[in-house]
DNA sequence: CGTCAACATCGACGGCCGTCGATCTCCGGT
DNA sequence: ACCGGAGATCGACGGCCGTCGATGTTGACG
């Protein structure tokens, strides 16, 4: 599969103001953005913060987004692959859960107050 | 044009954790973020920045890149509609600088820590 | 054990986007 | 005025991706 590798562990020390990144590495950290840069997917990661416990089942978004329950578990399945997000299987629903300090990871490597 | 809208100066205060963004806002910003989600975009942020004096041409990127020049004024006319790099042209050559705080402001939307 | 519901997977379709070569525009130098 | 070079624009092509309906899988419940 072609799954984006979770870059949430590892881009953690990326300035990527300080030294021109390397190939490999810019295709790595584009990879983690890709999966925050569409409107549905940065919405599933605002609903899953907002919800109650800090967790959500599919159930629990598909209804707000729109979007039909195929493409919202297609979503979700993306942001799990890059790291963003858990998945919980409880009887039969699916719960999802934020990963602490993933996102804060993407933030830091933009950040150009670093220096 | 479908150009994307310079997000730094108004997407300063969405913490995206808080409450559950509207779809509006989603478009916005993943629209920024589609941006600076491609490789060879990343990596001409970063040589801009790590160039001498923060600014370069372009005849000083294509060659790190390794790709043609058309390619590379493309992706620099989508960061600079982005709003992260402005353009600036000096006799024959145009010079790219980034816009300072643009990345910041992207980071502090994703950061999680603003409780 | 049969049924229903939640969720994942599949296959297909359409649109967007990254890339290129070719060309156009504009400025400097001679 | 002419030429050369820097860079932007154009048109085209190929691949990736978001979306859907249909279907498969699994667990709860009677």
């Amino acid at each position: 599969m072609t799954t984006t590798l979770p870059v949430a562990t590892g881009a953690c020390c990326a300035p990527l103001v300080r030294a021109p990144l390397g190939a490999e590495d810019a295709t790595r950290l584009a990879g983690t953005l890709r999966a925050i840069a569409d409107p549905a997917r940065l919405r599933l990661l605002s609903l899953v913060a907002a919800h109650e416990g800090g967790e959500a089942c599919v159930c629990d978004l598909v209804e707000p987004l729109g979007l039909s329950q195929p493409t919202v578990s297609h979503h979700l399945k993306v942001l799990v692959d890059a790291g963003l997000l858990t998945r919980e299987k409880r009887g039969v629903w699916a719960y999802f859960t934020l990963v602490p300090g993933a996102l804060d990871s993407i933030a830091s490597v933009l950040v150009t107050t670093g220096s």
